[in-house]
DNA sequence: GTATGTACTTACGAATAGTAAGCAAGGCCA
DNA sequence: TGGCCTTGCTTACTATTCGTAAGTACATAC
């Protein structure tokens, strides 16, 4: 076994997230993002405009909202569609991708949910042996 | 409808992840984290050392490392167990939690590298459309 | 004609992350 | 006896990112 004869290409197509330049690491960047994230869950609920996602993702804030929903459009995860009207209507929406990796974010979320409770018995326990 | 008559416990416990000040944001957070979700993958292959997860998770600083670690380990998902030698010997497993934070975390991450092809495909078409 | 709503963008201060150096304490080599 | 090596952190400083607040364009409502 020598040291990897591939090409970059290959390296970089079977996606090692492990490695540092690995082009995965910025996907994964956006998806599991702060915003990302609640993005995705909310998106997982059909279409919504920019002003509903700002209201259901409770403390984004307007930057960072259209910051990351660049990043996932950028990513082919959410799709984008601007009506040319005043006051203007845009609305976002998820792509078959995206569906698939906010399956994934939700499976996570429902998972902490749920789990919460032991998390936060950990966390009191731990708190309470110092 | 009025404000939330529910009291704080109760919205607490429920875990609305959507809420501003639900505490499963805290662990979200640090479960997707950058180096977090690259932690989880590398301790679900087993039990590693400081300078081990160094080498592996490529990229990570000690600074960052050491602060991952504690906020897992402070979420109960991560036990660290150091034996008084010198030089210092400490070991990172994950605790039964951890392995179920781990699953979820790694289904995306296989996700993502399976997926990474159509995701170029759609920045290099986005970026072509200009 | 003042206020409101939408979907952003921009400037700036605050929080967070990365870089690099330091530290403890025992073992090894000379 | 004195340096230097090792590991697992912590600390100081800097760079990057983020949150807050304000601005923009135009139409509709009051």
């Amino acid at each position: 076994m020598e040291k990897s004869p591939e090409p970059f290409s290959t390296r970089v197509r079977r996606g090692a997230l492990l490695e540092r330049n690995c082009p995965s690491r910025e996907v994964l960047k956006h998806i599991s993002s702060q915003w990302g994230v609640l993005i995705l869950i909310v998106l997982e609920g059909g279409t919504h405009r920019f002003s509903e996602l700002r209201r259901k993702v409770d403390g984004v804030s307007e930057r960072m909202l259209a910051q990351t929903l660049q990043w996932l459009e950028g990513d082919g995860l959410v799709e984008r569609i601007a009506y040319p009207v005043v006051p203007p209507h845009v609305e976002y929406s998820l792509t078959p991708i995206g569906r698939e990796a906010a399956g994934h974010i939700r499976a996570l979320a429902d998972w902490i949910e749920v789990r919460l409770p032991d998390i936060c018995d950990a966390q009191a326990a731990r708190a309470a042996a110092e």
